[in-house]
DNA sequence: CGCGACGTTGATTTGCCTCAACGATTGTGG
DNA sequence: CCACAATCGTTGAGGCAAATCAACGTCGCG
């Protein structure tokens, strides 16, 4: 299952067996935490199988969804990873999942002895910041109906597995309100 | 002025030199663009002077911004700049701007033969996808009071400088309502 | 001086939320 | 394996946040 993460990008010899050396595997069942509000994000998770989601929880005690990862994904907080601060955010898994771990300091150990993954993982980000850019865009900019039909365009893998309510709020809006939006849709 | 750069991470003789070898330099009107929609984003762009925003127009005309810059800041569509793809966004300059430029070409060779730099770009990216993420998240469940409370905490520079015309179309409400949430704030 | 941006205000409309209720499905413990 | 509880998706009535449209005063600028 760790041959996962070697479709992403070709390694040598040396460089393969340092990262399997660096990795811890973990085993969550539906609705267990990875990470919860107050704990300090120690590493970087490479989801191997299940679906997680990745939350804010706000005063009120309503959910809102930042993202959401399947096999292949990364999910991480990583500002709460890279400063050491106390994370605002919630991992779970929506299915019973299996994730791949990196602390951190191995994480350094690898991006300053192995340039090449340094640069993976410098693309990785890149490719999260777009995709996040555009979330802003649609947000400023667009109905719940065309949010919605983004998703479902974006994620057609996720949209069958999890529940309306996460795509609510994921997408920002009451999952009462997304069921009318599907309603009018179907017409 | 090219010092600016510097000031963000120290530097060794040798990758000052091929720096500054790399840039070109800008001046740009009030008004003047950098990036128009259309055309590939060529150049990661450093902000030395004026203030500048990147943003979006829609099939109404509206324009919905998606990014401000000022002195010492990064302004660029990463998206259209790795991929080689004509860019949805416009840039241009809020107030008489002056502006250094990196050619992709030049960044790769940097990113190949200085790894110190390619780290620094890393973390620019992160920090960057850190405070989108919190966009995101304010996007989804904050209201329009809130968001704008937020705006003047993160950007109080900016705030005196920019017109809420401009505040208004980033963080995604009309002008007009703008100007009735400030109304109710002054109580 | 006159024009065009800007910020504001009011009246009206609309998109989305809130709350409450209801079947249908899922899941869980006895 | 059944019975009961919990979760989910849906619907409707009513309310609120924000958009739309129109009008107006102010200011900076050519």
């Amino acid at each position: 299952m760790i041959n996962h993460i070697k479709k992403l990008l070709p390694l040598d010899k040396l460089e393969e067996e340092v990262l399997l050396s660096k990795i811890t595997f973990k085993k969550l069942k539906r609705r267990q935490f990875l990470l919860q509000e107050g704990d300090v994000c120690r590493h970087y998770n490479f989801i191997v199988e299940g679906c997680m989601r990745m939350y804010m929880v706000d005063e009120k005690g309503t959910e809102h969804n930042l993202q959401f990862g399947e096999k292949n994904w990364w999910i991480t907080d990583i500002g709460s990873f890279h400063s050491d601060v106390p994370t605002q955010l919630f991992i779970d898994a929506l299915e019973p999942s299996e994730v791949l771990q990196i602390k951190k300091e191995d994480l350094i150990f690898i991006y300053t002895h192995f340039p090449k993954i340094d640069r993976y993982f410098r693309v990785l980000i890149e490719n999260a910041f777009i995709k996040m850019q555009a979330r802003v865009l649609q947000n400023i900019s667009a109905t719940a109906e065309e949010k919605y039909l983004t998703f479902l365009k974006d994620y057609p893998n996720l949209s069958n597995r999890i529940s309306q309510i996460q795509i609510a709020s994921y997408i920002g809006v009451t999952p009462e309100f997304l069921s009318k939006v599907r309603r009018s849709l179907m017409k």
